[in-house]
DNA sequence: TCAGGGTCTGACCGATCGGTCAGGCATGCT
DNA sequence: AGCATGCCTGACCGATCGGTCAGACCCTGA
């Protein structure tokens, strides 16, 4: 009520950022995020065509990063795609923690949707590259689970800086990644193929 | 239509976990089960009390094994500790990589509902036993980002049987967790703590 | 033959969802 | 003064959700 400037639009949006990493997308209503602004549900609905446009003007900022991270990545051959793709990520999720957050658990959710069907593409060249584009499974389980786990987590610590977290990240990364030097030997399974990391 | 026996049960069961592990725990509707085995909305509902009671007799094993692990963690110094729970909790992830798989992005919803609500704690514990009782930001991140990420993706190596898997989790984890050993010294922030893991 | 319990069902309930629509109310231009 | 436009609203829509309930259909044991 009595609303000086109409910046209902950014207020909106902010609210539906604040209430979708509390209780997730699917989980918050556009009741919710109108009460939370102070208007009513019709308004949401004036400001933005659907729920969903909601969303991926929320995510634009974010979405456009992740595609050019995609391009920069393009082409470039296993060692090379490795170390951009393992660097480029952990800026990405350093700087967009707050935003990666809210889509906590979200993310098979959304990316079945219109707005983001791309994004499934992206990723999955995104694990190739975390792999060094290997085939060996021991580097794609670190590419897949690295890369999940900080997509899933990144959001959680509050109390690092952008610096401590982004070292922590690197560190992680550097030691869990698999280098994709020469192809491992097939036939023997279970060689224990001691340490040796280091991006 | 003609049921020999009342299997029914079992069948609603393992038709939700099926769904579950598709659209998700709150993605999947009674009437989606239903119409999977072929019954009734309320034929389900004479079988389970209600939908979450359906979800935790169908995790009821799991919660029992993380349970398990938790117990045989507690106590355990802060090597120890992390070599147990790394170890207990990969075999975990294997054994039941299936189940896991259906909670795909709902951790955080089903971690607030009743049935599971002490698995939070655990859960914490579990993350700090992987950090080897450490507050250092680089063993608390590799730490969480690991469990989860692990617990996010373990349901996705469908092409790697039961050895590869765990040889690969076990692998990744042994590289990824940085030792509890003798904590880093306070003041320096960005020291380079090479590699020398192996749990 | 009949009673009773286990199994299953359609019909129904209140709540909530995303979304539509006609209209109210200011403001500013002509 | 009259009119158009931008912003906002309450009332309403059909769909779907989890859950309830009375009764129908078997099978079995007395």
């Amino acid at each position: 009520m009595a609303r000086a400037v109409p910046e209902t639009h950014a207020e909106i949006l902010a609210a539906a950022g604040r209430r979708f990493a509390v209780t997730g997308y699917k989980g918050t209503s556009l009741q919710d995020i109108a009460r939370e602004v102070g208007v009513s549900k019709a308004t949401v609905l004036y400001h933005f065509a659907n729920k969903e446009a909601l969303l991926s003007e929320l995510m634009a900022p974010e979405l456009a990063a992740v595609v050019e991270l995609d391009e920069r990545i393009a082409g470039l051959g296993g060692d090379r795609a490795q170390r951009v793709a393992a660097e480029g990520f952990v800026d990405l999720a350093v700087r967009f923690r707050r935003q990666i957050a809210l889509l906590r658990g979200e993310f098979p959710v959304l990316l079945q949707q219109p707005a983001f069907a791309h994004v499934q593409q992206i990723s999955e060249r995104l694990v190739a590259a975390f792999a060094g584009h290997s085939p060996h499974p021991a580097a794609r389980v670190a590419a897949l689970v690295v890369l999940a786990g900080i997509a899933e987590t990144c959001g959680e610590f509050d109390d690092l800086d952008d610096d401590e977290l982004r070292e922590a990240l690197l560190g992680l990364v550097r030691r869990a990644l698999v280098p994709p030097a020469d192809p491992p030997p097939p036939g023997s399974s279970s060689t224990q193929d001691g340490s040796t990391t280091t991006v």
